[in-house]
DNA sequence: TGCAATATATGCCATACTGCAATCATGAAT
DNA sequence: ATTCATGATTGCAGTATGGCATATATTGCA
């Protein structure tokens, strides 16, 4: 379409993956202010875990937060208290206990979701239709290149 | 161009923007590993405003970290300690203290950057020309329309 | 029944981060 | 010279997170 060479063309769009990237943490960043008085970082990424596997045993939870057993479970006292989670001994087997999200931690995630869902759409909402299928259009070829990333590679940071 | 209206193409964008903005904090993540049994999170902002800013005064280096002035001494001490930055006494002014990145504190900086960058440039160099020139024209917008974002957004989230 | 295996919890201890109040060092002003 | 203001450090105290080794409870097996 035009002379650039395409290593030009990739320098170009490194800059803007970059710059697009801090906006969205900017994003993210700002959806978690709103609860960090409640919750800390890596609590939070409990929620986001119970939230997407369901309740799990101490084990399977701590495993997949990547955090030593026993760790975990002092770690889970304080979530209890908090009342973000709740310790149900397992039915089946009697030495399992089962972490479930409560009311109040479904809620924390939630409204941390809900959040980001409304900060993003009012800034899509600024944009010009055209303008909007270009955004889906990138974003989409990019995520599709990139896939999702792994769990334990966003637990790095704690969400 | 096609009948779908507004708020269709505008929810198919923010589901694509938040799961672009997950494949994006991968990145992050990611490049933020290799350092981590180096910095903490926290400390690693440091390096990042210092690299932005320059040296600065311990009371203007805590207050852009939103820091309380008497915790960010002794965290400084460990990232001194740790030889991350130096302290110097001012030239001007014998009272004012001023923080500067060390060799080795730059170097963590530029390997957490370059890691993103070269990770980010292995992804656009999977896709076509007109793939990267679509993701390019998305995130151009998208930024155009975030903003970056302020400094005191990223820093809850430690970065 | 006695013994090994499993799942979790505890004892002990170490580090990072944070805040408030008080102190020390330096510079500026009366 | 004394007093006041500024900039940083220190004393004290508390929370969150983390690991290693050990103890407890439960289950399954011989």
């Amino acid at each position: 379409m035009n002379p650039s060479t395409p290593a030009a063309v990739t320098g170009d769009a490194i800059v803007e993956t970059l710059t697009a990237s801090r906006a969205l943490l900017g994003v993210i960043a700002r959806s978690l202010a709103t609860v960090m008085d409640t919750v800390t970082l890596p609590q939070f990424r409990v929620l986001v875990v119970l939230s997407d596997f369901g309740p799990l045993r101490m084990g399977e939870l701590s495993e997949k937060l990547g955090a030593n057993q026993s760790s975990f479970s002092r770690f889970a006292d304080r979530m209890v208290t908090a009342g973000l989670i709740s310790r149900q001994v397992g039915t089946t087997n009697r030495r399992e206990v089962i972490i479930s999200l409560t009311n109040h931690g479904r809620d924390i995630h939630d409204t941390v979701t809900e959040a980001r869902r409304a900060e993003i759409a009012a800034l899509l909402g600024t944009l010009s239709p055209a303008e909007r299928e270009a955004v889906k259009t990138g974003f989409e070829i990019f995520a599709g290149a990139a896939g999702e990333p792994p769990a334990a590679d966003l637990m790095i940071v704690g969400l």
